[in-house]
RNA sequence: CGGGAUGUAGCUCAGCCUGGCUAGAGCACCUGGUUUGGGACCAGGAAGUCGCAGGUUCAAAUCCUGUCAUCCCGACCA
């Protein structure tokens, strides 16, 4: 049905906010009456939310089935053991709902899938024996189960969520490298067709490396996540992953002119900020050793005191496998104290340093000894780093980047913006297959694990996200291409057959057209039918009724322009016709590609 | 799991500190009337286990204890 009268629709919508919605997507999920809570985390979606996930739904397999994927539909309901042989009950922990049920005389323990991974391993193991059948791809459309530590934001992060999860198969990491650029592509068409502000961002890129994940970021206040942005370069990345272009500095002599250091009591300062309150200075004026253990070995890392450190960084800086932060034992022993006194000074352990340590000069930092600092501590007179052939100290990128730090593209400025993370695409290699034994056989007759690819999408999170950035203080600002309904006609004067008569007219001629239509019938004033109209979102509003009519001219009304204008009755359904038209062309001119 | 806040009508909230008559208001809802281009007005009506359990008290929405739920900050997040 494409038409719906709203005195027959459930259209509940709200005056004012709800309590416990604090953020935008959430007020006016609500507010418009797209959704209603269960429980924290679980939402149901109105006819309105549903129309809309409905149509960014149609979307996704538009572009999907473009790129040759097949869609097919996986159980929720998934064997535990599955999980066991990939090893990921162990890796989801608490996240993973499991539980057991009774069939017969037998307990049968099942999960709620979280994702499909196994599942469509177990079953491409099963199905695939030559590389003939390669490649392929596969997706569905599906709800997906994680039981959220802490379930919030409104619709942004649930426990259960609807996912376009898609994943390939490969006999070579080139046909993998192929598909993942097709599906790369589609991606950024379907969230430009749905108007939403998108970001590529390169992720943590797991066994195959290189550019071999992307996370798709919707840059939002409320988004959960940081991603590290370059608006010259375009550079962009997430925090665990973005590179700095900051580079070693020149050894410089030591300013004679220094003060010597001196020791300071400094009892009970267990955090940055208190040294800080107590010696009043600031974070960048302080070096912190922090201890990690390297392959089970202790090694100092200087970092500036405002600064976080990045453990995947550190680990490959140090060539380690595996890297943890030391305990307190360990601790004492190199640096004579519990932990939080740390100093470069006399430690008893070898350090790395970061880039930006060269230029904090002098230094206040940890003296070895409880409940002690040491200010005034010079580079290269108190202490010293390794230097290279090039007369340069020996730094590493060792942290997190910062606002302000030079782009590793050479030219720019990184700033920090958050994002909600709409969608993934992942070369995921050999890590499934192999644990669940997909293989198939070469052109020589061996066998060789399968090489997969995953690419995921938050259905709701695609909805979520407009919603979050897309309104204004009268609601909702939706585009065609996902609102819930095209147009909304706002009748003034319900019991006026010259409105009546017009309304059926036009409404014979749209639906004709394939127009959605949502008709206000409503018996109330036209304040609140306008509203109403301008909260749920609806892209265009034809007013009919009132002064217009008695004039001849209906009133057109594009929610994201800020006046009305009038046109003719006698060509109204055309007018509407050619302005949808032109308005799809319009919404459809950033699409790539 | 640590910290904070809140639970009173469908929604927003008052009342609680300092216990005391029949638990209130606005919106929404029902009836009647007047209205009709940006969330109308008048009159009347219906609607509440005051989250739940226990305790203190002559008396508990109000004080105490426990518990559940929701929201926020943090930890966690294939």
């Amino acid at each position: 049905m494409l038409l719906v009268r709203w005195s027959q629709s459930f259209i509940p919508t709200l005056k004012e906010n709800p309590s416990d919605a604090e953020i935008p997507s959430h007020q006016l999920m609500l507010r418009a009456g797209y959704v209603r809570q269960l429980m924290a985390g679980a939402y149901t979606y109105l006819p309105l939310g549903w129309r809309s996930i409905r149509k960014i739904e149609a979307i996704i397999r538009e572009e999907m089935d473009a790129t040759g994927a097949l869609e097919m539909f996986m159980p929720a309901l998934q064997p535990i053991d599955l999980f066991e042989r990939t090893g990921r009950k162990e890796a989801f922990g608490n996240v993973l709902i499991n539980f057991n049920i009774r069939r017969q005389n037998h307990q049968v323990h099942l999960a709620l899938g979280p994702t499909h991974e196994e599942v469509v391993t177990d079953l491409m193991s099963r199905h695939i024996s030559s590389y003939r059948q390669l490649p392929m791809t596969v997706y569905q459309i599906q709800t997906k189960f994680r039981n959220e530590e802490r379930p919030r934001f409104g619709v942004l992060r649930t426990s259960e969520f609807l996912m376009k999860d898609a994943y390939s198969f490969h006999s070579s990491v080139e046909s993998l490298s192929e598909t993942y650029q097709k599906i790369y592509r589609a991606y950024c068409r379907i969230f430009a067709r749905c108007g939403l502000e998108y970001l590529p961002v390169e992720a943590e890129s797991g066994p195959i490396g290189g550019d071999a994940s992307h996370e798709f970021m919707a840059p939002a206040a409320n988004g959960e996540d940081q991603i590290v942005f370059c608006r010259k370069t375009r550079y962009a990345a997430n925090l665990e992953r973005a590179e700095t272009g900051r580079v070693r500095s020149q050894v410089k002599p030591v300013d004679p002119a220094l003060p010597a250091s001196e020791k300071l009591h400094t009892p009970n300062v267990g955090s940055i900020d208190a040294l800080c309150r107590l010696l009043n200075c600031q974070p960048t004026q302080l070096i912190k050793t922090l201890i990690f253990l390297a392959d089970g070995e202790p090694v100092a890392v200087l970092l500036r005191g405002d600064h976080e450190a990045n453990e995947g960084k550190i680990r490959r800086a140090l060539g380690a496998k595996t890297l943890e932060m030391a305990d307190a034992a360990t601790v004492f022993k190199v640096s004579s104290a519990p932990i939080g006194f740390a100093g470069p000074v006399g430690l008893k352990c070898r350090f790395v340093a970061d880039h930006d340590i060269p230029q904090v000069v002098p230094a206040v930092v940890g003296a070895n000894a409880e409940d002690y600092h040491l200010a005034n501590v010079v580079l290269g007179r108190d202490f010293d780093l390794p230097r290279t052939a090039e007369g340069e100290y020996e730094t590493f990128d060792l942290r997190n980047a910062a606002a302000g730090d030079p782009s590793p593209r050479g030219e720019g400025t990184l700033e920090l913006v958050h994002g909600i993370e709409v969608g993934h695409v992942f070369k995921l290699g050999t890590k499934y297959s192999v644990s669940l034994n997909a293989t198939y056989d070469d052109e020589a007759a061996t066998r060789q694990p399968l090489i997969m690819g995953c690419y995921g999408i938050g259905v709701n999170r695609i909805l979520a996200s407009m919603a979050e950035t897309k309104f204004d203080a009268n609601g909702l600002v939706l585009p065609l291409s996902i609102a819930p309904y095209s147009v909304v006609i706002s009748t003034i004067g319900v019991n006026d057959p010259e409105v009546d008569q017009l309304v059926n007219q036009l409404e014979k001629e749209l639906t004709a057209a394939g127009v959605d239509l949502l008709i206000d019938d409503r018996d109330q004033r036209p304040g609140v039918k306008f509203k109403d109209a301008d909260l749920i979102g609806i892209p265009l509003r034809v007013v009919i009724g009132g002064k217009g009519l008695k004039e001849g001219q209906v009133e057109l009304k594009w929610r994201h322009l800020p006046e009305a204008t009038k046109i003719p009755v006698a060509s109204a359904a055309q007018a509407i016709l050619d302005q949808l038209a032109t308005r799809r062309k319009e919404e459809a001119a950033h699409v790539p590609e």
